[in-house]
RNA sequence: GCCCCUGUAGCUCAGCGGAUAGAGCAGCUGCCUUCUAAGCAGUCGGUCGUAGGUUCGAGUCCUACCGGGGGCGCCA
């Protein structure tokens, strides 16, 4: 257990013991927090238990502190408690307590952090998705990018992850793709709303079949998808599942979801057309589901391809990445997911705000119709597939994020991929050059870790512990950029202990320690970057 | 008009209701005969869009307003 979960434990149940009304009303004990504290005069750790339990008390918040810490500071895990400012509890803790955790942490390796938020329950990620109508774009590469890192998180707290991409390979744009590599092919002008670009001058060029623009659409969606496929795997992404449109409409599972509707009363018919009346269901207008002409509507396949995922296959969870121009659909979607009788909670829709490009302080216009797109496979080349992901995760999908291309190319320190692989570079020379040295590798004893007492050695041994609390904080809100600031600080501090604190010429007991922590370091760092899918480097 | 996201340092962005709001980049100043200077330290830089509210405590939660992005098809 983490050191910041055992002090919790111990002062709620301080708290209950001192307390007689606390066992009568256990509810405020929920409030209880253990903080970490910005500034070192505040201890390793702080908690608000006094404050929050002041007016269930009815007695002055510092009272009741000076009460818990007179019993805490009896406890072996104490070294030091105060109480300071309103009330808090301000709480040293004993170095070998410390000490301990970081020798678990690094006998365990990446199991340490471990945790079973999930318990097993299988979740689908639903992500890229992108029309398979041309290359992948930057902002396809953004949500890929995030999807893939939720992914991993998820599956490191125990979720049995699917990653899925599903493919929107029927309907209008795929009818547009062949009309476009038509109209490339006899030299005529590219319909309005069509799709351009070289890559359609060499699908006109390879392309032997009819004049029917669904046959040439047809025929170029799978060359296009091996184009998309290729883009991922660049980006070191492998979906587990690619689901055709197509087929589930084929299927006739559209017509059965459409029914299965109707059945709930959910379903009228105004001027030829089947209307689904998610407005009752909270949307905010009634929607088609079947057009006058007999086709089903778009969101039709979508919600039979979500009572599939939902329903069929029975996944417990379902997070759909979409960007933020897919907003309008929510509603719709949630409007079905209530009318067909699922838990709503089993649906979530992230949606990925805009990115825009800027070169050279510049606003980039890109469009994929248009052409001018910025290929996906063009900024991973500029970068490398490291520094794109760890450019990505570094910043919330909730907000519009802004890149410069100028300074992207230039991989400028814009990147926080460098500082961070540098620190896990380090690591990897040091332990080379202990190797080398012939120093003693074998594990340092709780004992001679807790001895070190530089604040940078300090510092680094509690910002390592924080891992896990952070994974699960990262997981729970699907934000894997959390794990990017995590490894900022931790890289940061290592930077700072290896500045300060000599490995290979200490003494010899303080070497193995110092070693020691080192490599838990790089066995959190490493832990760290895989759930980013990004890869340590041994040197740069 | 309605719905979603957003507004924090010159720029790009972090920041569970906790104490004195941070990082990187850009600027300035120190630190390499010493484990990788892609580093460390210092400095400059902020009315956290505005006004109310809730709270012992608000950048964080609520409301309104202002600014930015996106969405409101028998398209997909």
């Amino acid at each position: 257990m983490a050191i910041a979960d055992r002090l919790l434990a111990l002062v709620t149940s301080a708290a209950e013991e001192l307390f007689e009304q606390l066992r009568i009303d256990p509810a405020p004990l929920s409030m209880v927090s253990i903080d970490e504290p910005a500034v070192a005069q505040h201890g390793d750790y702080a908690s608000n238990a006094a404050l929050v339990l002041a007016k269930t008390l009815a007695q002055p918040p510092r009272h009741i502190a000076e009460i818990l810490a007179q019993r805490l500071r009896q406890d072996v895990l104490v070294d030091a408690i105060e109480v300071a400012g309103p009330g808090f509890l301000n709480i040293w803790i004993a170095p070998w307590a410390l000490a301990r955790e970081v020798i678990a942490l690094f006998n365990d390796g990446e199991e340490y952090f471990r945790t079973d938020l999930g318990r097993g329950a299988t979740l689908q990620v639903e992500f890229v998705s992108a029309n398979p109508t041309g290359p992948l774009h930057v902002g396809n590469g953004w949500l890929a990018t995030y999807g893939d890192a939720l992914s991993r998180l998820m599956a490191f707290v125990n979720y049995r992850v699917t990653k899925e991409y599903y493919v929107n390979d029927t309907g209008g744009q795929i009818r547009q793709l062949g009309a476009s590599i038509l109209a490339v092919r006899t030299g005529a002008q590219v319909p309005e709303g069509g799709y351009q670009g070289a890559y359609i001058s060499e699908l006109a060029a390879r392309y032997e079949g009819s004049d029917d623009v669904v046959e040439a659409g047809n025929w170029a969606v799978p060359i296009i998808l091996d184009l998309i496929r290729t883009t991922l795997d660049d980006l070191g992404i492998q979906m587990d599942s690619w689901f055709s449109q197509a087929s589930i409409e084929e299927s006739g599972a559209v017509a059965d979801v459409v029914g299965e509707l109707a059945s709930r009363g959910a379903i009228y018919e105004r001027e030829g057309a089947l209307w689904f009346a998610s407005e009752s269901f909270g949307d905010s207008r009634d929607r088609v589901m079947r057009k006058s002409n007999g086709d089903f509507t778009y969101l039709a396949g979508d919600i039979a391809y979500h009572y599939n995922k939902l329903v069929v296959r029975g996944f417990s969870l379902v997070i759909d990445v979409f960007g933020a121009d897919h907003h309008g659909q929510v509603a719709s979607m949630m409007a079905a997911i209530r009318a067909l009788g699922i838990d709503e909670g089993r649906l979530e829709i992230k949606l990925g705000q805009m990115v825009s490009l800027l070169d050279n302080g510049q606003a980039v216009k890109f469009s994929k119709r248009a052409g001018t797109a910025i290929p996906l496979d063009w900024l991973i080349e500029e970068l490398g597939r490291d520094a794109t992901r760890l450019l990505i995760l570094s910043s919330s999908i909730d907000r519009a994020s802004q890149i410069d291309l100028a300074q992207a190319k230039a991989q400028s320190m814009e990147n926080p991929v460098f500082y961070i692989q540098y620190a896990h570079a380090r690591i990897s020379a040091l332990l080379r050059n202990a190797v080398h040295q012939g120093v003693d590798m074998e594990v340092a004893s709780i004992e001679a870790l807790a001895s070190c007492r530089h604040p940078r050695e300090v510092a680094l041994m509690k910002n390592l512990l924080r891992l896990g609390p952070v994974i699960v904080r990262a997981a729970e809100e699907r934000a894997p950029h959390k794990i990017v600031g995590w490894l900022m600080g931790a890289a940061s501090d290592f930077h700072g202990f290896y500045h300060d604190c000599p490995v290979l010429s200490a003494p010899p007991a303080e070497r193995t320690a110092r070693l020691t922590l080192a490599r838990a370091t790089q066995v959190a760092l490493a832990t760290a970057l895989d759930l980013l899918g990004v890869a340590p480097l041994e040197e740069m």
